[in-house]
DNA sequence: TAAATGAGTTGATTTAAGTCAGTTAAAAAT
DNA sequence: ATTTTTAACTGACTTAAATCAACTCATTTA
C-alpha cells in the first residue's frame, strides 16, 4: 500500500531559510529571536556572540555527545535534526526525544560534569556550540540568560510530561496520530508546511520512542494511509487532514 | 497471601526528623542542606528566609495547586508526599511523580502563567512557599540561587528521562521492582531506613504512574512477596533483599 | 454497631500489540 | 550496472498484560 517517491526539500518561510554562510554572527542569524540569544539588546548580543562557537556540522550518523562524554557544551540546532536516547544497563536503548532547528539540547547535562544522554544527527545537521561555563559566566552579568535557560528547561520538563502522558493514556494509533500531530506544529511554528514534512528517523525510531514495536508503527502508517488522513511517501508524510487526524489522536 | 498489620512510624536518621515548631526559619531547619537554601551564607540566607512562607499544611486528598491555577509559587516539602499529575482532553489522569521530603515541586509551572499539572497530598503534609517571582528578584542579587534553581531542573530532567527509560523497555514486573527500589534510595538519601518505607499512594496510582493495571500491580506485590524479595504490609513494605530486587529490576 | 463505600486481592477470559517469518523496496557497496 | 545489505512492509501466530468479575478487608458514615 505504501509508495515511495523521491524525497522533497520542504516548503519554506522565506524568513526562516537554511542557514546560509552569512550567518555565522547572532546578528545575522535568521533564528536569533527564537535561540537562547533572543531579547537580547545589541552590546549583549555582542558579548553572547563572542562565546558561541558557530557553524559547527554533523553528518548522519555521527553524534554531537555520548553519555559519559565530559559535558563542556549546550547546543542550539540552526538547521536538520537529531535523536537523543539513553542506554540502560542491559544495553536496550530508548529514544528520549526528536530535536529539529530552533531546538536546545544537552539541558539534561546542565550543572553535570558527563552528559547523561547521546545525540545523534538524523541528517546533515548544523548547530551552534554554547559553552556552558561561559554561558554562564556571562549570565551572571545578563540576568535575563539565566532566564531564557530556565524557561528552556521548564519547556523540556513539559515536553517530557506531555510524551509521558501520551504514552501512559493512549494505544499505538493515538500515539502515532499525535506523534505526527506534533512534529506538523513544531514545523509550522518555524515556518515550514504543517502538511508535509520529512520524518528523518527510522521507523524504528519512532517505535522506540511510541514504545510501539517497529511493525506496529509500519501498518499504522498504512491504516493511516488508507483511511485517507496521511500520504506516506517513504519519509516524506503528508498530512491530508489535520482534523480527522486530530480526532484520531485524542479519542 | 498479604497481610496487613498497622503501619509504622518510620525510622529516622536524628539530623532528619519530621519538622517541629522550632523550625520555622531557614537557618534552623534540618533541611536546610537539600533545600533551595544550600550553600547559602549568613545574610543571603535571611534574605531567603524573608521571601519563603514556611509551614503550609496540607490534609490528605487537598490540593496544593490545580492545573489552570495562577502560577505564584514553587514549593519545597518538609514532610509527607504528594502526587503531580496532569489530566488529558479525555480526563483520563496521568501520575507524572511522587514527591517527598525534600523535593521541590511545580517546577514545570515556572515561566508560565498557570501551573500545567496539579499537586495532591497523599498524607499531611507540611511545605515551604517561595513566590516565585520573589525567588527571581533575590536571584539577580545571588546568582546562586539561579544555579539552584537550574540545578534542581536539570535533575527532573533526567528524573522524567529515567521514567521514560523505565516504561519503554522493562515489563510490569521489573517496573514495579525498580519503583521500590527508587523509594528505597531516595528514603536512605534523606536519612530513612531504605529496607522499610510506607508507599502513601494508592495501588492505582502506583499503577497509573508504572503505565500497568492495578490488578496486575496487586499480582506483583503478591508475586515479589511470594519470592521473598519483599514483605508487603498494606502500605508498607519492608525490602528482604535489595541485591535480589536489584536483578528483578533489571534483568 | 451496622451499613455502605472504597481499596485491594485473586481468578477467568480477552485483546492489543508483540514476535516471528517471509517479501519487497531502497540504499550502499562493489 | 549488479550485487549486497539494510529498512520497510505485511501476514500468521503468540503473549503479556488488560479487562471483567467476584470476593475480602478496611475505613467511613449513618
Amino acid at each position: 500500500m505504501l509508495t515511495a517517491i523521491k524525497t522533497i526539500t520542504q516548503e519554506v518561510h522565506p524568513e526562516l531559510r537554511t542557514a546560509t554562510a552569512l550567518e555565522n554572527r547572532c546578528r545575522d542569524c535568521s533564528r536569533n529571536k527564537v535561540c537562547l540569544a533572543a531579547s537580547l539588546e545589541d552590546e549583549e548580543l555582542y558579548a553572547f556572540d563572542s562565546i558561541v562557537k558557530h557553524s559547527k556540522k554533523l553528518n548522519r550518523g555521527e553524534f554531537l555527545y555520548q553519555a559519559g562524554d565530559a559535558f563542556n557544551s549546550i547546543y542550539v540546532i540552526r538547521s536538520g535534526s537529531l535523536k537523543t536516547f539513553i542506554v540502560d544497563e542491559e544495553g536496550r536503548e530508548q529514544i528520549l526525544g526528536f530535536s529539529i532547528q530552533g531546538d536546545v539540547v544537552a539541558l539534561d547535562g546542565a550543572t553535570m560534569n558527563v552528559y547523561p544522554t547521546s545525540a545523534q544527527a538524523l541528517e546533515t545537521t548544523h548547530f551552534c556550540e554554547i559553552p556552558f561555563s561561559h554561558y554562564m559566566e556571562l549570565a551572571v552579568k545578563i540576568p535575563s540568560l539565566y532566564e531564557k535557560l530556565l524557561n528552556q528547561m521548564s519547556h523540556q520538563i513539559r515536553n517530557e510530561e506531555e510524551h509521558t502522558l501520551l504514552l501512559g493514556t493512549k494505544n499505538a494509533e493515538q500515539r502515532l496520530a499525535t506523534f505526527l500531530l506534533s512534529f506538523s506544529k513544531r514545523y509550522a511554528a518555524r515556518g515550514f508546511s504543517k502538511y508535509e514534512f520529512n520524518l528523518h528517523m527510522s521507523r524504528r525510531d519512532i517505535g522506540n520512542y511510541l514504545s510501539t514495536a517497529m511493525e506496529t508503527i509500519s501498518r499504522l502508517f498504512s491504516r493511516l494511509q488508507d483511511n485517507g488522513l496521511i500520504e506516506v511517501h517513504g519519509k516524506l508524510i503528508k498530512i491530508k487532514s489535520l482534523d480527522k487526524l486530530d480526532k484520531f489522536a485524542s479519542t
